[in-house]
DNA sequence: GCCGTTTTCGGCCCGACTGTTTTCAGTCG
């Protein structure tokens, strides 16, 4: 059973006992393990099998007892108990927004929907349409039309279970923003929520504007064009656009913003987290401000800095709001100095059109494009890592041939003395299924490092996997960092499965750096291991793996990812000058 | 059911919106 199973297991655990009327603090325990459990970088799985199930926060005496017996027996007797008395209609129920465990009970006991029913949702609906459900205690006429509303966009699959890349969030955000700026009395407008915190996929859009006028403000940003507008009040308002992907509004007065940016940015564990911190002082926070418990006064702030200063905090990087450990580095002032695009010297992980019969994609621009963009970003440093040449249909010796003579054409090219910036002759290599590189031992000699990169094989077992990689990086001394290491795709492809502990022994004992691999649809390392990766010193390196020169501009999603992951400038190689960077690369 | 700079017991974030209600429950973020 993988996390997300697990995970839904135990949401279904919350709804039956909210359905039980359990005690409220236990559901909430239960959905906090969820939770926990979904965002976790390894495996329970295999945690269980180390005997490290008390690692996972929220999961305490009795959860690790269950997944005791989910692991050891295929099932979890307490639950299939509880599961017992609850109706299991109930549950397809739960995916139709505005439905949850309480309603969903109410409507499957008083319509007498069987828990044999292949179709529940289409039972529900039509009893709405022949109004039997305003009647019911609790429902009414607007409550039928509500859920005939809900189950239409749940069933033209309108609500968008994937979630979205960050520039295609990035894009809808800007034409609402542009929307919102057409008018006057819109004084400010942010993105916030997940966007602002640079989550690697996201759900919803969310925005909050400064105004003096919010009933104007609101009017005005529901008409933007939208398939539904899901609610609507006096501090905002959610539409769900045409592209099945909802936008969240909300609106504070100038003087009340700061609190306002911090309550929206999230996530909501940061917020859990600070609002007990705050407690412990006596302050009570809200969206509006810090509530003095024992006065009831409030106070209020403009900005997010000086919200964060009302509790006596330095202003934490939205980046870092995951309730990772940042609120208690912040009351003790450790927290980190997270590293800037402006900390980045070079792009190492660029493919371009020099073509060696390669493996995989070869790159569209010229060596000199890639000079040219790499100044313009005031680079001093980048490395050509095109892919190795295929190995079928080739002789090695062909292979070395075509090594020896690209290292020749980029030695002999017009900039290769480029005074500006220096150029590292590198290739991106395969890892092949058994742990070999797909490149002969004599044509390392052609290059000045070497990124090695899984590109098949994605399913092998973790044990099998972390072998096939620990093969590779120590293979040979040029190899210098692991691409990609996850391989994954996002909302496509998972990444695949390592045994991280023993993947950054190697990495410590031969000085590999792994790839924050920069590009929108990869951002791999994922933050949560790059985090794990800091933790033990493990040196990283953030590359676009451009295969044309304007995508080097994406290197600011991969510095994201490393902000993320707590990163300081001194975590990523790729900042130092280029003779140090040298030294390093070459050793 | 979880957890600990106030605690191994006694707390547990906070509010908006909606519909069905005459003051609140359910859902959501």
């Amino acid at each position: 059973m993988m996390n997300l199973q697990i995970a839904q297991l135990l949401r279904k655990m919350a709804a039956a006992y909210l359905i039980l009327n359990e005690n409220r603090f236990k559901i909430i325990a239960y959905e906090r393990a969820a939770d926990s459990i979904e965002h976790l970088t390894s495996e329970v799985k295999d945690l269980w099998d180390d005997g490290k199930l008390d690692q996972i926060p929220g999961v305490g005496e009795a959860i690790t007892k269950h997944l005791n017996d989910l692991f050891s027996t295929g099932k979890v007797r307490h639950f299939d108990e509880i599961m017992k008395k609850v109706p299991q209609a109930i549950f397809p129920l739960l995916l139709v927004p505005g439905i949850g465990p309480k309603k969903a009970y109410t409507l499957v006991k008083e319509l007498k929907i069987k828990d044999d029913e292949d179709d529940v949702i289409a039972e529900i609906e039509f009893c709405a349409k022949t109004h039997q459900i305003a009647p019911i205690e609790g429902f009414g006429e607007k409550s039928e039309i509500d859920i005939l509303e809900a189950i239409a966009t749940y069933k033209k699959g309108q609500i968008k279970e994937n979630r979205m890349e960050l520039p295609v969030a990035d894009a809808i955000a800007q034409d609402v923003i542009l929307h919102l700026k057409k008018l006057a009395s819109v004084e400010a407008v942010d993105i916030l929520g997940s966007l602002r915190r640079q989550v690697a996929t996201i759900g919803d859009i969310d925005i909050a504007v400064v105004t003096r006028k919010p009933a104007e403000v609101i009017e005005h940003f529901i008409t933007f064009p939208h398939q539904r507008l899901i609610e609507q009040g006096p501090t905002g308002a959610s539409l769900l656009l045409h592209n099945g992907r909802q936008v969240d509004l909300r609106i504070q007065k100038p003087d009340s913003y700061g609190a306002m940016l911090q309550y929206f940015t999230g996530s909501k564990n940061h917020n859990i987290k600070l609002r007990s911190y705050g407690l412990t002082l006596g302050k009570s926070l809200n969206e509006h401000g810090i509530k003095d418990v024992k006065t009831g006064s409030i106070r209020s702030f403009h900005t997010e800095e000086a919200f964060y200063r009302g509790l006596g905090l330095p202003w934490i990087p939205p980046e870092l709001r995951e309730d990772k450990g940042e609120v208690e580095a912040s009351v003790v002032g450790k927290l980190p100095k997270l590293v800037e695009v402006g900390d980045i010297k070079g792009d190492l992980h660029l493919h371009s059109n020099y073509d060696l019969k390669p493996s995989h994609d070869l790159g569209a621009d010229p060596l000199e494009v890639y000079l040219d963009k790499a100044s313009a970003l005031e680079y001093e440093y980048i490395g050509l890592s095109d892919h190795n040449p295929k190995i079928s249909g080739q002789t090695s010796q062909q292979i070395v041939d075509i090594m020896k003579r690209r290292k020749e054409f980029y030695e002999s090219h017009p900039r290769a003395r480029d005074r500006q910036v220096k150029i590292f002759v590198m290739c991106e290599v395969d890892i092949r299924p058994d742990g070999k590189l797909a490149l002969p031992e004599v044509a390392f000699e052609y290059v000045d490092a070497i990124i090695v990169a899984i590109h098949s094989n994605f399913t092998q077992p973790r044990k099998e996997m972390t072998k096939r990689v620990v093969a590779a990086l120590s293979a040979h001394p040029k190899v210098r960092i692991f691409g990609h290491p996850t391989g994954r795709l996002l909302t496509k492809r998972e990444g695949v499965e390592l045994d991280w502990d023993k993947i950054f022994t190697i990495c410590k004992e031969r000085d590999i750096a792994l790839e924050i691999n920069a590009h929108p649809m990869r951002l791999d390392l994922p933050d949560t291991i790059v985090f794990d990766a800091v933790r033990e010193n493990i040196k990283l390196c953030i590359n676009t793996d451009s295969h044309a020169a304007q995508f080097m501009d994406l290197m600011r999603y991969g510095v994201s990812v490393a902000r993320r992951g707590w990163c300081e400038k001194s975590d990523i190689v790729n900042t130092m000058e280029y003779t140090e960077f040298k030294k390093w690369l070459l050793k």
